[in-house]
DNA sequence: CTACGTGCAAAGCTTTTGCATGGAA
DNA sequence: TTCCATGCAAAAGCTTTGCACGTAG
């Protein structure tokens, strides 16, 4: 699935400088980690995790919480990142270049959070935004329920529902 | 537009009073209070405009902070409201009882929230969900954008752009 | 030398909770 | 008398901010 477009092919460190040129503002060390530690994976991750693991870290390859912060809204801003759900009150974040749109089901039990893609969804979007005026520059959509893996009747104890 | 069905011919206390005693819980004059109060209009809310509104009243006319906030979980249970986005960092409730399925276009200007329904929507969640083996309970869909009043150039003050 | 950045600690906010008091059944 | 409820004040928990100090250009 190959749906790198016209910008999408420079990497995001790259991508963020420039953002922050048009602010004048620098690509500091702490700046460049964060970016770097939110991209080295596609998960989906919250401001607290990376709390716990950058400030940890030695000066100029950590960063504080405060520059922490400031710097998700700074990539939110970029473009780089998306704040999609909210997960035990916290704002859950993910890679928003250089993957597809999708939209999440969210496991109620487990907390899972399973993506999905679907065109009907955004194309169904633009509609309603048109027809209303309305200038649509994003969504979140969180499909709340239970998973597979949770709905499968748990494997060790039989008979679980005598009990209740 | 006739969307009533089954049971939502009832009134919400009632309904409410029916949940509570399916839990053991009475229907306490705090209680109807809120209920009354937030189904007096089918406006979006959130708790303290409520707090604000129903502290100040006499003892059971009104309800206390922690009341309201307690409250408003039950009746989010009880299948009566339904969070339905996030603005300002507080939760916003509508009316899930009596009210056609809907979803949102949020302004970034100016807050406004417009309301939209389209069966297109939650039939492609079905599909999504039955193809993912997930039990849909529901779902929060919020689309961010512009809305028509802001997106046209203030009427007052001509040449307001010069300004800047 | 001037403006931008960082880190710390404190503040801000909404929402939740512990606890003592009060009332319904 | 036994639970359920209320209200108050305090706690909790995430996120933001004021401020003093650094540092790039």
């Amino acid at each position: 699935m190959h749906l790198a477009a016209f910008d999408e092919d420079i990497d995001p460190t790259e991508k963020f400088r420039e953002f922050l040129q048009t602010k004048g503002m620098r690509l500091t060390p702490e700046r460049e980690a964060v970016v770097t530690a939110v991209y080295a994976t596609h998960d989906h991750f919250d401001a607290e995790q990376w709390v716990a693991n950058l400030s940890q870290r030695g000066r100029k390859d950590g960063a504080s919480r405060s520059t922490i912060y400031r710097t998700l809204s700074l990539l939110v801003e970029a473009g780089l990142l998306r704040r999609v759900a909210r997960a035990n009150d916290r704002e859950v974040y993910e890679h928003d270049y250089g993957y597809p749109q999708h939209d999440h089901l969210i496991c109620s039990k487990c907390g899972d959070m399973i993506e999905f893609a679907n065109d009907v969804i955004s194309e169904t979007l633009e509609k309603v935004a048109n027809a209303h005026g309305f200038r649509m520059s994003g969504h979140r959509l969180e499909v709340e329920g239970v998973c597979a893996k949770c709905l499968r009747p748990p494997q060790r104890s039989h008979r679980r529902l005598d009990m209740i």
